[in-house]
DNA sequence: GATGAATGAGTATTCATTCAT
DNA sequence: AATGAATGAATACTCATTCAT
């Protein structure tokens, strides 16, 4: 027979853990998110060495996914204003998609089993965004500050904006481009 | 009387607690938490019928900690943009001196055994904290925008500041100034 | 002052026992039978030793109660029978007016706790009713087995009547009556 | 297929039990029962959900085994009090050849554990024996009795006989004997 | 590889008993 | 003596990980 299909395994469990764990939180058993995966408990370490190993993969993997979301579709030709606003309303418009994914990002990106190593991946897979903020405050009053330093920033207000976007989905729009506009008028 | 149920010990194992939960997690044993607190482990339960409600009671009592520490010394006389600055200062000076408070706060805030009774504890004991920033943007581009959304930014600029502060202490000052222009440049 | 009360505590603290053991098993806490008592844990292990020794006692007193209760007005001039039935009727009676003393007696007799010393107490207390037993069998067909397994008999049968009563009251008359008989038949 | 559970593991686990709770009670830890069985704790968990499961199922195999044996052989085609006296030789010689199951049995009937499904799948069990006493008594002297009556004194006056044969085994035939002409008189 | 049973370390909580007041 | 806080041993159950099939 052809391959086997652990590609479809492997990513059988990392979505089960991202649906598990968005409702039980990180400390759902391994046993639980095999399970969801229609996999054996045992199975699931042949593909990740440990929990925490599962944990660091989806934290990886996830963030990747969002980083291209901010990305896609981008207007290579606009103005930076223009883009920065594309891949502000990209960002949203994903993570209002996949409630559960940034449920889970926000889980993982407190939790004591991710690496430095992964959270160095997960900025590397941003690295566009980065670019973008980069070139969006160059000139502005935020020129001088670090560059971490703004995109800590965004990261707040976006997560800030989602938020509230969520809790108050009558009124998504407004929030959204408020959001924009408060970032714009602090790096722009 | 008996030995009468003694304050210190109380907030010994609160006090404990920080230090464990900052360094652990809030996975960290109880029995950890009693030891550190130098008291038995039995002990912890008659302060605290549950771990769950020992994390409830730090949850308030560090938020409010936190609240009157944003407020110390608030200038009452003082312009608006001079009595937000000095509740800014305050806060990142309370969060540069506690880190474990924080990090226990962060960590905290993001479990699910904290009820909703103890969130709205902590939004109360903020209470001084929000009526300050809803006269800030009073006249502001956000005056329209929900009073929770402005609040929301403004604890996620607050930790991003910090982190950064924390990060790169040699220019703690600078991002101390730099996070509060970008906050009035949003809101004032 | 007087002598301190302590007879009242200490029997207060025994018919607390009584009530929470009957509800709750042999496993109830010391503390809680203390609070039914209306004093505090600590006085409890000041009339007795260790919770193995306040069920031993509890185990002699409701049984030399029980003893009591059965020879109560006895026709001493009465036929043996009559005397007999006399002592079968006040067994009945005080079990059904004090369900929990049986009840507790019950889980006491089968408790690991009660030292074969209190057992002994036990039957000692029983000399009366055993002596009564001894001349029931004495014509009858039982005459030549050992009084004490006459005696098991009867507390079995006894209780399997008591059972019955509490079970089906409308026709506790009749099975009080049906179990005399019954016994009667066997020994008399 | 992984390793499957073992019926031989299960029953192990419960031979372990009744040796363990006939000496120790059913207050013994679950983990020296596991011991006894030669199984890690953790195993007593994959065979019983819990340890009030695992003494209902004790409670209901245990008496499901004494109700065969005490039919074991049973003489179908010979007089009613022939099978009677077979029946109740059975069911001593059970008792005495398998002490700790009796004294387990004993245990487990007053145990608030034990729920009443397993107490009526117990009675089901033992309906071969109630159809026999329901004949026994048929024209006898308590044949207007209800039959629970009549089984509930067969029960009390069979501990007692087996109690007594347990204490005094030089004797144990003429108290067998004695035992069931008891009986027969009460109910024949 | 896949399975799921086996393992055993780890943990919150209870409770008899002691002891400071 | 009375109180009730302090103690710490004890215990059912969980779960990441291993391993027999």
């Amino acid at each position: 027979m052809a391959r086997p299909k652990s590609g479809d395994r492997r990513s059988a469990i990392l979505s089960a853990a991202i649906r598990i764990i968005a409702s039980e939180g990180l400390g759902a058993p391994t046993a639980l998110i095999a399970k969801e995966a229609g996999v054996s408990n045992g199975s699931l370490f042949t593909y990740f060495e440990t929990k925490a190993d599962l944990l660091n993969r989806l934290y990886i993997e996830v963030k990747a996914e969002a980083a291209i979301a901010a990305m896609d579709g981008l207007p290579l030709k606009a103005g930076i204003r223009k883009r920065a606003l594309h891949m502000w309303s990209n960002s949203l418009d994903w993570a209002t998609a996949c409630p559960e994914k940034r449920r889970v990002l926000a889980h993982l990106a407190v939790s004591g089993d991710i690496t430095p190593a992964s959270r160095r991946a997960g900025h590397q897979a941003m690295a566009g965004v980065a670019s973008l903020i980069e070139q969006s405050r160059e000139n502005g009053p935020m020129r001088k500050a670090p560059l971490e330093f703004v995109v800590a920033i965004l990261n707040a207000l976006t997560d800030a904006t989602i938020d509230f976007m969520i809790r108050d989905k009558a009124n998504a729009e407004k929030h959204r481009t408020a959001g924009f506009e408060a970032l714009w008028r602090m790096i722009g």
